[in-house]
DNA sequence: CGGCATCCGTGACGATACTG
DNA sequence: CAGTATCGTCACGGATGCCG
């Protein structure tokens, strides 16, 4: 555990930069707002970072109130990570990175690593002022999204943990059109590239289109 | 200059932080966002930076597209770095960032350096939606804000270069309130804690309150 | 003097091995 | 499974030197 490198600046940026600024932190952080995952799928789904370095820096993070640590009820017992409320007010930061990276994704390179629930951010972006729970499935694997939630986690790894509002089922391609902004999920759905299932309103709406 | 260390993750936030995640680009960024400024003085509003470290990233910078150098005309005929159209789009991050770290400003530590145009960012989102140019003065110095700019730098270090429409003088304290959200600019001006001058729209519409 | 390049000590990082 | 220990390497911060 570092302790704490500041840039000793009296500017809310900078501020916020002693705390997320450091290598890692902020990957760290995308990871936690799928909810409360453990030490080893953190690490699986950060290709590489170094052990130690994971361990440090999420003692750092609880230590700044970005993360907390807790043990799971029997059985199972294991402990999770998971954001603060705090932890989760980073949102709008990522989203912001997240949309200017978006043209600098360009193709995938044979070194990248992929994860589904990596698109769930900016497919959050894409499905602003909407509500409800969306399952989405890509061949990568499933995630889904608490669009519009007010607290917990505002997107999952897997399939929604109960019936979904709306189900989707596209390609990574199209995912990424879709997030970019090149593409209206409505438009992707008029294409034919998106299969939507589910009763949900949201599910309706796409369909009639 | 690095060979470019990467995340290698096909994730658009990742890709940012691959450009912008390394100590000092974005508070780099901040200073540039107030236009063209020399190495030295660069240098002097970045307390803590090496030499060789703020070469380094305005080299890395330029090689990605996020700066330019450029020589200006004689006399003078110094190199200023200045952003690019791609590293001024960097102003929501910086802005997202600023919004988060404003909880944890507080109160000045000692050891904090201090600029007057660090306050412009946040500044800039308390103005939000309107329009003009905007001279701020405090006693630790003064700058410009160019509200509502489409293009070139957003806000700039010193008085305003031409007549601005608004000027606004004020202390560092209430800057800092106004900045953070927790006063709104014109209720601060109905508290006298704000002289307002200037002719235009905005300055006149804040001396009526 | 402004704009770096070089050197050096320290600490952060990344990979691997190992342990409760 | 969830880290800690170890170690080589590289990045950072500070000082100094060089060159136009």
């Amino acid at each position: 555990m570092s302790p704490r490198r500041s840039y000793d600046q009296y500017c809310s940026a900078a501020r916020a930069l002693d705390l997320v600024g450091d290598r890692w932190t902020l990957l760290i952080v995308r990871e936690l707002l799928a909810g409360p995952r453990r030490y080893t799928d953190l690490h699986a789904d950060l290709p590489g970072v170094s052990t130690d370095v994971l361990a440090s820096r999420l003692k750092d993070m609880e230590r700044d109130g970005l993360t907390s640590r807790r043990r799971l009820p029997p059985p199972g017992a294991v402990y999770v990570y998971e954001l603060t409320s705090r932890g989760r007010q980073l949102l709008p930061v990522l989203q912001a990175l997240g949309e200017w990276g978006q043209s600098e994704l360009g193709e995938r390179r044979p070194t990248d690593a992929v994860r589904a629930h990596w698109f769930a951010l900016p497919l959050l972006r894409a499905l602003e002022g909407e509500e409800g729970l969306v399952e989405v499935r890509l061949e990568e694997g499933d995630f889904h999204l608490r669009v519009g939630a007010e607290e917990g986690p505002v997107y999952g790894d897997g399939p929604a943990p109960r019936e979904a509002n709306a189900r989707l089922q596209l390609d990574a391609e199209t995912c990424a059109a879709v997030a970019g902004g090149e593409l209206r999920l409505l438009d992707a759905v008029r294409a034919g590239r998106v299969t939507v299932t589910g009763e949900g309103t949201l599910a309706k709406a796409l369909r009639e289109a």
